[in-house]
RNA sequence: GGCGCUAUCGUCUAUCGGUUAGGACGUGAGAUUUUCAUUCUCAAAAGCGGGGUUCGAUUCCCCGUAGCGCUACCA
């Protein structure tokens, strides 16, 4: 049993955009399946035709896509155990109800959903098990002739899993050990609806974890009261030997106040909570997404990675390959964590770092080029090599390094209050004739030069160069000064400085 | 209400009975620098409460408390 070739799976259901908790099930799902040499199924659970949502389906398939998790088979993939869309495998699922049927382990019930609801509001914790069942409108319940009756006038019908009291349903988890729960606390949950003749999540996740031969099933802790259920089911169908292993992974949390991260925090809290930009057919809301917002793959991957789990060291920047050698179910936490932003904004300012300046300077090409700046490629990776440890997301380089590519049109007041004061005017128009006659431009070679020049006049180094920069920059920012006139070269210099004196009054 | 899961710095977490309870984010201070930022260094910051078990509990057990989840003809 423990050879068994593994083979997860991730399976949304297409009701909207990918959650970004769904996108960590997904990922330790992924990370399992490749260090076991595994396979990675992609499903969709498409049972309930009352939620659908046009374009799910294909927005969950393309943030994959930019998340760099591949699946093995599934959906758009293909593979030996399809189709892989629940839809599709209507008469699947119909054979094995009949057999549930045909076995008495099932029943089917003609309560309407009004009767039902009367029936919750009669009585208190109502439950429809082994101490009600009897008293509802049911195969169970009813004369044989009433029940042929019904079926024959078309009346509407579920299919309910008939659940023996008392029984302790032992769940093995490999995150929380063995968790047991008393059968008389379960209901007789709907396996199938006979208006849209199809299962409920419950019957069609068990049927294809099976066909599918699924050896793992990594999801979320919001699936543990339902695991006894499925154990059940597995019992039921004779699939017990070969029933997947569990692991119910620990919730996202709202960063702060309380409950899990859900889908309508959206934006509420500054930060995205899907991978891409969502459009809402019906609605037409937008919800912000990480890659809109300029956020790395690689940074969001690492991140969710140690929300929940940890490789056992010190070490919090991985790759991708090394998140699956060093991956461990074992190693998974408990608790639900709260998912703090903050440390996903340093994670992709750690990964800005760390790429190299052409593939930074590759994501903010079009940025310039939107703004209409016209520069080389080499020079805008030399402007990225120079600026980017300064930023968090490849957007903020604009704001961080215009003046590379723009003169200032005006200059910061708190900037000039500091270092344009008397005789301001004087060092730059000095410094700039200095500049003009010198046998050399180059920063490397210039700078000493200059440096002796202050020097002999007996005038502040900081004084002097923050003046110049001022007038270069258009504030008192930037990288070592000499980095920028090599790149705007000695013409540039010497027009924007000359032009702040024009501009400029005397002192300030 | 019922059932289940969980509980270490503000946050993510390490510790698998004996530690000055470690790391990271964030926060504060300092250093470097011609500016700003980066970077570096340092600092503050934690075992929910009560019982056991044990020579010894953050760690194992029980109770309480709190948080979270589930409780649909949703997944």
């Amino acid at each position: 049993m423990t050879e068994r070739r593994v083979r997860v799976r991730f399976a949304p259901s297409p009701t909207g955009p990918l959650h970004i908790g769904g996108v960590r099930t997904a990922l330790y799902n992924y990370l399992f399946a490749r260090q076991h040499g595994g396979d990675f199924i992609f499903r969709i659970e498409d049972t309930d035709s009352n939620r659908f949502v046009p374009g799910a389906e294909e927005y969950i398939i393309e943030s994959f896509q930019w998340l760099g998790l591949a699946f093995d088979e599934g959906v758009g993939v293909g593979g030996d155990h399809g189709p892989y869309r629940q839809s599709e495998r209507r008469d699947i699922y119909k054979k094995y109800v009949q057999q549930l049927l045909d076995e008495g382990k099932a029943y089917m019930a003609f309560d309407t959903p009004e009767e039902l609801e009367a029936k919750r509001n009669e009585i208190a914790n109502f439950q429809y098990d082994a101490t009600t069942r009897m008293q509802m409108r049911n195969s169970l319940a009813l004369p044989k002739e009433e029940v042929d009756a019904l079926l024959a006038s078309g009346h509407q019908y579920v299919v309910r899993f008939l659940i023996e009291p008392g029984v302790e349903v032992h769940v093995n988890d490999l995150i929380r050990g063995n968790v047991v729960i008393n059968s008389s606390v379960l209901d007789d949950k709907v396996l199938y609806k006979s208006a849209d003749e199809l299962p409920t999540y419950h019957l069609a996740n068990i049927v294809d974890d099976h066909l599918m031969e699924v050896s793992h099933v990594i999801r979320g802790e919001e699936w543990l009261p339902s695991a006894p259920l499925h154990v059940l089911l597995y019992r039921a169908f004779g699939w017990e030997d070969t029933m997947p292993t569990f692991a119910h992974l620990p919730l996202l949390l709202k960063p702060e106040g309380n409950g899990k991260l859900s889908k309508r925090d959206g934006d509420r809290l500054g930060f995205p909570v899907f991978p891409l930009e969502w459009h809402d057919p019906k609605t037409g809301d937008i919800s912000s997404g990480y890659r809109e917002k300029d956020y790395l793959p690689e940074a969001v991957i690492n991140f969710l990675a140690l929300l929940g789990w940890n490789p056992g060291n010190d070490q919090e920047k991985m790759t991708l390959d090394e998140m699956i050698q060093l991956f461990d179910l074992s190693r998974c936490s408990k608790a639900g964590a709260r998912f703090d932003y903050k440390k996903l904004v340093w994670f992709n300012h750690e990964y800005i770092l760390s790429k190299d300046d052409a593939e930074i300077a590759r994501l903010f090409e079009p940025m310039l080029r939107e703004r209409g700046i016209n520069e080389e490629f080499d020079r805008i990776v030399k402007v990225v090599s120079l600026m980017k440890g300064r930023v968090n997301f490849v957007h903020e380089l604009w704001d961080t390094c215009c003046y590379f590519f723009e003169a200032p049109e005006s200059y910061d007041e708190k900037s000039l209050k500091k270092w344009w004061k008397e005789p301001a005017s004087t060092y730059v128009r000095e410094l700039c004739d200095f500049i003009e006659q010198a046998p050399v431009f180059a920063g490397a070679e210039i700078e000493p030069l200059i440096m002796e020049w202050i020097a002999s006049k007996e005038w502040g180094v900081g004084k002097v160069m923050n003046a110049f920069r001022v007038t270069l920059v258009g504030a008192a920012v930037g990288p070592h000064i000499f980095e920028l006139t090599d790149f705007i070269g000695k013409e540039e210099t010497l027009r924007r400085a000359r032009c702040a004196l024009e501009v400029l009054p005397a002192a300030i």
